[in-house]
RNA sequence: GGCCCCAUCGUCUAGCGGUUAGGACGUCAGGUUCUCAUCCUGAAAACGGGAGUUCGAUUCUCCCUGGGGUCACCA
């Protein structure tokens, strides 16, 4: 057997969807694991979905997932290494055109394809009139056959736009596939398929079947959303005496309420989270203008049919705090998934290597990847136990990769706390976070107090805070007063995570009984202004000894006379 | 609605005629801890229903039910 050559082939866009990041990855891990080839092929044929540079986003995506083309756009890594190019190009079939028209004159020459001017009222009506009869709708060519050359000539001077359709024949079509067996769609399910638009663009089922034989493909692993297309396919592969190709179609993805993951969703998540919190207008951005204008917002909060652009969207969710579903591949990375993991967990949707085993890398998928262990049914998408995966590979890695991976992607996404907190204290912080992050960008999102100004460090008015400031006795108001003396002791030079942790032990052994969480909670509420953080001692030693004083003064005297 | 496909804990799944139906996430109950989160112990939790085939069905067949996909000049 010859090595197989797979193709993952998306309509141009910005992003990558989870579901096409999964087909993307079986289809890599089954030609790589069997020494072959994985296209990737942009599927541009509908001249309403842009297609410039920005459109094609998403290969940034796949090769964060470690998906490496061998043939196809041309990308740069961003290690510097070039991906795609290859000698079946081009990989847009935007550019085939002349490839499919050639194709389409075979077909009607041979009798096989026929040109239609319906229009589209006409074809309107009668989708309109088998569903009002209840009957599926299947489009009659005998108008269109009934066609003499003369007639088509006329038509067509007259200007009126045609299709090619294709003679489909009537007849039942058997679908083999690797991944459910067989099924036989019984004649008249296939109508006369238009192959070429108005436009003189291929329709997909056409370029899918042209591009497949002509790039070389052997192997096409798809959603199973496209199987009842496989058999316009083998109809059309048969009609143009073509390769026979081995299917496999892949169970979907959906949320775990069993809707489809769409880019809406997060939409709804922000609409739900912008009238909860009353919001009339778009919050404003650094610059102090609204990040959406005025009427685009409130269009858009009012109508659940519009949508936000995805920059606007996050930028939005981002002002306000909420955090947006995750639906494509740079959500995830956004928010510090990584992207090893999504991959193993990405791959358990839908297959598993058996044994009990569920934790592993791209390599040991492409090892064991078969399409004899893909499963049948749909799967709802588990954050949750993504998140578990994650935190899993946080806690494996060792201390220098996890500052290293830390730092890169605040440099992506916090570049001004990067800013702010310099080497040292980051290291600081990465070595304190790691133990408790799910995520690279809990860390960030969960420190903002480290990277504000001392004198505009908020500290909230909570139940928890007012317990760990007013409570007790003595309360730790008064614990925190005293304890700013024994800090203020300490030179710079010896502010250290131990160095504190030692005068603060000996501090608690003398004035709170030897309770350190006593002298810890105020201490914590004192610098964040909350009562959530790293370990104080961390914390402090990050804050460094001005700063820490600074903003003990500040909760004196915010909360100074207060009573619980 | 026609056609096609599918069906094991809440979720992802293992199982390929005989198992105490396994694992993971989540959940619940304890424990550790300066908050949070980790971490440790333990527990509850599934073969949709009905007929067959068979000595024996989660496993094979059929029906029902339920779920999904698809019926475009989108892909």
């Amino acid at each position: 057997m010859t090595a197989p050559v797979t193709r993952f082939a998306p309509s141009p866009s910005g992003n990558l969807h989870v579901g096409g990041a999964r087909t993307a990855l079986f289809c890599y891990a089954y030609a790589k694991g069997r020494g072959g080839k994985f296209l990737l092929r942009i599927e541009d044929t509908d001249q309403k979905r842009s297609s410039d540079a920005a459109s094609l986003g998403f290969l940034k995506d796949l090769e964060w997932l470690g998906l490496r083309w061998d043939e196809g756009p041309e990308f740069e890594a961003p290690d510097g290494s070039r991906v795609g190019g290859g000698p079946h190009g081009p990989y847009f079939q935007s550019e085939r055109l002349a490839i499919y028209d050639r194709e389409i004159a075979r077909l009607i020459a041979a009798g096989k394809a026929y040109e239609a001017f319906d229009t589209a009222e006409e074809l309107d009506a009668a989708r309109a009139a088998a569903r009002a009869a209840g009957r599926p709708y299947r489009y009659d060519g005998s108008k269109a056959l009934a066609l003499s050359p003369a007639d088509r000539a006329r038509l067509a001077a007259e200007g009126r736009p045609g299709v090619v359709r294709f003679r489909s024949g009537e007849r039942a079509v058997t679908i083999h596939d690797e991944i459910l067996g067989d099924a036989t769609l019984p004649a008249g399910e296939v109508d006369d398929f238009v192959i070429r638009k108005a436009d003189g663009y291929p329709t997909y089922h056409f370029a899918v079947v042209v591009d497949d034989e002509t790039m070389g493909v052997t192997h096409v692993l798809r959603a199973q959303e496209h199987f009842n297309n496989t058999a316009k396919h083998l109809l059309l592969q048969e009609a143009l005496g073509y390769r026979r190709l081995t299917y496999g179609h892949l169970p979907l993805i959906f949320n775990p309420d069993g809707s489809k993951m769409s880019k809406r969703d997060k939409d709804r998540a922000l609409r739900e989270a912008v009238v909860a919190a009353g919001l009339e207008a778009s919050p404003a951005g650094d610059d102090g203008r609204p990040l959406v204008d005025h009427e685009t917002f409130l269009r858009w909060k009012g109508d659940k049919t519009v949508q936000l652009a995805a920059d606007a969207a996050t930028a939005v969710a981002d002002a306000m705090g909420v955090a947006l579903p995750e639906i494509n591949v740079e959500d995830f990375r956004r928010s510090g998934y990584l992207p090893e993991v999504l991959v193993n967990f990405l791959a358990l949707n839908g297959w598993s290597p058996g044994n009990d085993l569920e934790k592993f890398d791209l390599a040991f998928l492409c090892s064991r990847f078969d399409l004899d262990r893909v499963v049948k049914t749909p799967a709802k998408f588990d954050r949750a136990k993504l998140l578990a995966f994650n935190l899993d590979a946080i806690q494996a890695m060792d201390a220098g990769t996890f500052l290293r991976r830390l730092r890169a992607h605040g440099e992506r996404y916090h570049p001004e706390f990067l800013r702010t907190l310099g080497e040292p204290r980051l290291a600081i912080l990465a070595a304190a976070s790691q133990p408790r992050s799910k995520t690279l960008d809990e860390v960030f999102r969960g420190n903002r107090a480290l990277v504000v100004a001392d004198d505009v460090l908020v500290h909230e008015r909570s139940k928890a805070v007012e317990k760990a400031l007013l409570k007790g006795e003595p309360t730790g108001l008064d614990l925190l007063a005293k304890a700013k003396e024994s800090l203020a002791a300490i030179p710079s030079a010896e502010w250290s995570p131990a160095r504190l942790e030692q005068a603060m032990n000996e501090f608690a052994g003398g004035h709170a009984g030897g309770n350190i969480g006593k002298v810890a909670q105020p201490l914590r509420v004192a610098v964040t202004g909350g009562t959530v953080s790293p370990p104080i001692f961390d914390v402090l030693a990050i804050l460094g000894r001005d700063s820490t004083l600074r903003r003990i003064d500040r909760c004196l005297a915010a909360f100074a006379g207060a009573t619980a």
